[in-house]
DNA sequence: CTTGGAATGTCAACAAAGCTGACGTATTAT
DNA sequence: ATAATACGTCAGCTTTGTTGACATTCCAAG
């Protein structure tokens, strides 16, 4: 039903055909699981997991950001959510303030504790990415980039575009 | 720490900055988002969960595969991967059969029903995977391919590179 | 000023999918 | 014979997601 030679149009389309598209799809399921393999192992002493380090991700990246933006980034319900926030904060890691325009809102901050583990867990993660990009060189990691942005969600894309470029 | 410039030898190595590296982690959160949301859906409405697709994926890809293999492959515990493949079997979507010259093995078959689901997944996992690529041109694949076997373990991409162009 | 809706938090219950540990049963290898 | 392997299973636990219900607080519109 699909996978059936394309017709050829000129130039070569053979990297559209079900076998490289199968390929594909095989290096996203492995590459994920070394991508969340080494803060995996950091966090799993520290019994926390891989919801929190998504969570510190996001509040490190957007410092002040409120919760329902925070749920809009990672998809998931406040419960899920509240469950991880909660015990980010009762540990010391994640500060809640009340918001000051609009007192229901809560602002979320990482305190220098918080601030540590985020440190820790994006050194490994980094460490692994760069050694892929290096090793890989700059046009594929050009590449990289626009296969998964092309990948994404119509919505999800939006949220990785506003994060970009904000220098620290 | 790890944030300043790295010294420019001759070409450049922009492409290594923490703030390309942190926008490439990101990519590959939300990008595995889209990644997995078509099959999910499919998945949901049958009492399924991704265990079952990834199951079914590779028992697809890799007919009479053992349950060691599939474990090996999969990364996770034989109770974890008996309890989908318990209810596959159950429902008869997979065929295990005993082993001819080792008959502590079992060899794993998608019968047609299951042939059907996984046709059904593959296809809509495919499609996203094919717009993304078509999108991004054959260039920007073979890099995205390359950073991605760069970011495996190296066991994993053995079992990666072990699945290489069997043809269907 | 009241009231409706939005933002947040929390309770309970549940499910998917991972884990460890222990044990049983064939079967094969030594 | 005995040890090791392959597989299945029971029990129990954890993380992380889900619904649904409900309370509180607060903004904004009538």
């Amino acid at each position: 039903m699909s996978d059936r030679m394309q017709p050829q149009t000129g130039q070569s389309l053979l990297f559209l055909t079900d076998e490289q598209l199968r390929k594909g799809i095989e290096a996203m399921f492995f590459a994920y699981r070394g991508f969340t393999a080494d803060p995996d192992r950091i966090l799993a002493d520290k019994s926390y997991g891989r919801a929190h380090h998504r969570a510190i991700h996001f509040i490190h990246r957007s410092p002040g950001t409120t919760v329902n933006n925070l749920l809009s980034i990672l998809g998931v319900t406040k419960q899920s959510l509240n469950r991880v926030l909660r015990t980010l904060i009762e540990d010391g890691l994640v500060a809640s303030t009340v918001g000051q325009r609009d007192k229901r809102e809560r602002h979320l901050h990482l305190t220098s504790v918080g601030a540590a583990l985020e440190r820790e867990l994006s050194d490994a993660q980094r460490d692994r990415m760069r050694a892929a990009y290096r090793a890989a060189g700059p046009i594929a990691v050009a590449g990289f980039r626009q296969v998964l942005e092309a990948m994404m969600d119509e919505e999800t894309r939006h949220h990785y575009e506003a994060m970009k470029d904000r220098p620290e």
